[in-house]
DNA sequence: ACCCAGGGTCATA
DNA sequence: TATGACCATGGG
């Protein structure tokens, strides 16, 4: 699949092009794990529109979460898209985490633990249990998404169908767990999706995509 | 007028 | 296990 090489040598060249991001951007974890959910298949500005209507409405906390009506909160996160589901979901997610018994609770328990009541979830998958578990958590656990998958594909990595499992277990197995490599490797795969080729030369883009130095290896895994 | 975005669930074979 | 339909706004 990939080495520890490989990866290293694809995080330089995103650090080196984009320097620290800083993720997730989120005043705490609780509006981090909602940004999660809302995120899911979203355009990040439109997600930034819902949270910034939760918090004028003083709604983004569990009180109002637990207590108002679905269609109340569809309306107020309605830029974000799949308003009905992801009211629903963020409901969801309120209810469990009450009955969890919150942040401090959720603390305790070991990453395996945490993942599989976080999959337990109606409305939170893979990437999304993952994305509350690295940047809320702080738990060393690699977010595979679509943008990865683009990446290791254009690097030849990858055939492109791997399974989300397999993806996760290639990066935890090829690095040391380390929550702000990680933090910092996912975000700037991000960012670098979002960076359009400017057609100059030296153009960030195009210095991350070119080929690797670091050979592949051979077959197998 | 298209196309896609920091996915996930559910029904079907 | 593996596809396909569905969810929906906003920006390019």
């Amino acid at each position: 699949m990939f080495s520890r090489q490989q990866l290293l040598e694809i995080f330089e060249r995103l650090y080196s092009a984009y320097g620290p991001q800083h993720w997730w951007p989120a005043d705490s974890p609780y509006e981090m794990m909602l940004g999660a959910i809302l995120t899911q298949n979203t355009a990040w500005t439109n997600v930034e529109k819902a949270l910034s209507n939760l918090k004028s409405a003083g709604a983004l906390n569990q009180t109002f979460l637990l207590n108002t009506d679905q269609e109340q909160l569809a309306k107020l996160i309605r830029p974000s898209g799949y308003f009905n589901i992801k009211a629903q979901r963020l409901q969801n997610f309120a209810n469990w985490y009450q009955q969890q018994g919150r942040y401090k609770q959720l603390a305790r328990l070991d990453d395996q633990d945490l993942r599989s009541r976080l999959l337990g979830v109606n409305g939170i998958g893979p990437e999304t249990a993952d994305d509350i578990l690295l940047y809320a958590f702080q738990r060393p656990v690699f977010v595979i998404d679509a943008y990865t998958r683009r990446l290791l594909l254009v690097f030849g990595l990858i055939e492109g169908k791997e399974a989300y499992e397999s993806l996760r277990r290639g990066f935890e197995s090829a690095l040391e767990p380390d929550v702000e490599l990680f933090q910092e490797f996912h975000a700037l795969i991000v960012r670098h999706a979002k960076q359009r080729c400017s057609g100059e030369p030296e153009c960030p883009h195009c210095c991350v995509i070119a080929p690797l130095q670091t050979r592949g290896t051979p077959k197998s895994g």
